[in-house]
DNA sequence: AATGAATGAGGATTCATTCAT
DNA sequence: GATGAATGAATCCTCATTCAT
C-alpha cells in the first residue's frame, strides 16, 4: 500500500499558500512555482492536484468565500432580534480571520479576476446575493420595504471599505471599520424611524 | 520628414488605447503589443515615449484621476449650498463619462495595481484624500464634527459600488446609483438633524 | 496476497494497450500513464513490468511483427504449389487481423520509431528480410533469377499499400487491396512468362 | 527604416532548418528550439514567424511536396510520349535532390503527422491525388482501361520504396531504385500488350 | 504485487524590451 | 520619429521515472 491520503493534506496546503502568495505580492501574477514552494513542494505537484492556475486560483477563492459564509452564519445563529442580526454580519464581515491584509488583498485580487473569468465572476456574484440577502432578512422585521435599499447600502459600504483597507498601509482595524458600519446603520435605522 | 507636435498625440492615443484594452480585456494583463496596435503604432514607439510598461499604466491612472478631478471640481464650482456641493461630488463619481464599464473596470484593476507598484498607491490616495476633503468640507457648514465621519461613509459607498459595478454584467447606471447614496445621504443628513 | 502468474497477463494488457493507444492517438506521443490506465493498472506498475516507455514499445513491435510472421506461417503451410506460396504470403499481409486501422497506424510510426531506436530497426529489418525471402523461396520455382526481383517488387508494394491505408479515412479494405496485388504479381508472372 | 526583407529569408531557413532536423533526428520530436538554433536565430522568433511549431511543420510539409511537384512537372514537360512520360514521374520521384535520407526521412515522418493533424493529411492527400492522376494520364494513351490500375500500382511502390529506403543505412541510392520501379513498369506495359 | 506520491527535466510559448536602420 | 527585427527571461504545463509503503 502506498502513502495515502496525501491528496487534501496537499490540496489544502496550496489554497492556503495560494492566498498567502497573492495576499504578499499584492497581485494575481503569481507564479505556480512560487505557491508551491511556500506550500512546500514541487510545482508539478500542485498541478497534479488541480490541473491548472486557474483551477487553484478559483479553489482559493471558493475557500475564502466558503470562510467569510461560514462565519457570517455562526454570527447569525448567535444574534437575537433582528438589529443584532444585521450587526451580526456586519462583525463577521471584519472579523479578524477575514479582515487581514492578506486576504483582503486576495479579495480585490479575485474581484479583478471575475472580470476575465466566469467561475470567478458566478463565485463572487453568489457571495453578494447571500450577504444582500442576509441582511435584508434581518433588516425586514423593523424596516419593511426599506430593508432592500438599506441592505444594499451596507452591502456596498462593506465592500467599499474592503477596497479602501487593500490600500491601507497599516494592517486594518477591522474593529474600528465595523464599528464606522454598524455606526451608519444605528444611523439609518434611527433616521427612518423618526 | 519627421512631424512635429506628433509626441502630444502619440502620448494620448496610447493612453486612451491603455485604458481601453485594460477595460475591455478586464485585465492589467494586457500587452503592450495590443495596446499599441490599438492605438495605431508599434509597440517599440510606445515604448520610446513611455519608456515602460509600467510608466504608461502609471500614466494612464493619473489620466483617469485627473479627469474625475476636473468632472468634481466643474460640478463643485455650479454648486449652490453645503448639501449640493455634497450631491454634486457625489453625481461627478457616477457621471456617464466616469461610469463606464471600460473605466470601471480599469479603476479597480488599478487599485490592484496600487498593491504592488508604489507610485500607483500615492496616486489612489491622492485621489482618496481629495475625494474626502472635498466631502468634508462640503459637509462641515451644516453637520459640523459629524461632516468627517459622514464624509468618509459617503466616500466608502462610492468606492463599493464601483466594486460592485465592476461585477455587474449590464452597463452600469450611472444615475440609478448615485441617486440611491444621495438617498443615503440625505437620510443621514436628516438622521443626524432629528 | 499477491496474485501469482499475473505477470504474463500484465504484460499482455499492457502491450495489447500500448498498440491500441498508438493506432487511436495515431502517434508514438502516448504517455505511459494512457497506456497504463487503457490497460487497467498505474502507470508505475508498467514500469514495472517494462523498465521504461521505449521498452514497452518495442515489446509491442515485437508483438506485431510475431503475429504477423504466425499468420504467413500458417498461410505458407496451407498453400500448395509455388504461386499458392507467393499468394498466401500477400493474403495473410492483408488480412483483417494485421490490416486493420489501429495496426497499420501502429505499425507506420514502428517504421517512424525505427529512425531512432537501433532496436527496432533491428526488428523492422528481420522482418524485411523474412518477408523477402518468403517471397523468394516461393517464387524461385517458377520464376528461376527473376525470383529476387519479383520478390522485392511484391514486398515494396506491401509496405507502399500499408502507407496509402494509413492516410485513408475510411477503415482499409483488406481484401480489395490484396487483390490488386495478387493481380498484379498474376501479371508479372504471365508477363515473365510470355 | 529598419531592417527589412528579413521574413522571407527567415522564414526559409527555419523551413530548411526544420526539414534538416527532422531528418537528422529521424523524429518529429524535436524542439523549436534545435531548428532555430539550426536557422541560426531564437526560437523566439521562430514563434514570431510561424505562430506555432506546427505551423511551420506544415509549412516543410508544404515546401517538401512543392518542390517535389515542381520536379515532376519539370520531368513532365521534358518527356515525349506516354511511356517516356510515366518513367519521368518515377525518376523525378527517385532524384537526388528528393530521395535523400534527410527528405526521406522527413518524408516518413509526414505520413505519421497526418494521422494526428488534418491539414497534414490533407496535404498528403493532394500529393498521392496528383501523383496518381499524373501517372493515370501518362498511361491512359497506350493503356486504356488498364491505366488507373497500373497508375495505382506504380504509386505504391514509389511510396513503399520510400518506406523501404528510410529504413536502410546507407544513403538511398535512387538510380537503382527508380529502374527497379521502371523495370516493373515495363513489364506491366509488356505484360499487358501480351 | 501494486500504487499513490513526488519530482526533475524539458518544451512550447509569450512578452517586455532593445537595437539598427 | 518610427519600426521591423531580435532575444532573454520567464511561465505554465507535461511526463517518464522513482520511491515508500
Amino acid at each position: 500500500m502506498p502513502k495515502l491520503g496525501m491528496e487534501p493534506i496537499r490540496r489544502a496546503s496550496l489554497i492556503k499558500a495560494t492566498i498567502a502568495e497573492i495576499g504578499h505580492a499584492g497581485t494575481l501574477e503569481v507564479t505556480v512555482s512560487r505557491i508551491a514552494k511556500r506550500a512546500g513542494m514541487s510545482s508539478a505537484l500542485a498541478h497534479h492536484y488541480f490541473g491548472s492556475k486557474e483551477a487553484l486560483f478559483l479553489a482559493a477563492m471558493r475557500h475564502v468565500l466558503t470562510l467569510y459564509g461560514a462565519e457570517v452564519r455562526g454570527a447569525l445563529a448567535a444574534a437575537e432580534g433582528p438589529e443584532a442580526r444585521a450587526r451580526a454580519v456586519i462583525r463577521a464581515s471584519f472579523s479578524p480571520a477575514n479582515f487581514r491584509r492578506e486576504v483582503v488583498a486576495a479579495w480585490l485580487n479575485f474581484y479583478a479576476l471575475a472580470q476575465t473569468r466566469p467561475e470567478a465572476r458566478r463565485l463572487l456574484r453568489v457571495y453578494q446575493r447571500r450577504l444582500l440577502s442576509n441582511l435584508t432578512d434581518a433588516l425586514r422585521p423593523a424596516q419593511g420595504p426599506r430593508a432592500p435599499g438599506l441592505a444594499r447600502q451596507i452591502a456596498v459600504m462593506i465592500d467599499g471599505t474592503y477596497l479602501h483597507a487593500a490600500l491601507g498601509s497599516e494592517a486594518p482595524d477591522g474593529a474600528a471599520t465595523g464599528a464606522m458600519i454598524e455606526a451608519a446603520l444605528a444611523q439609518a435605522l434611527q433616521g427612518g424611524d423618526a
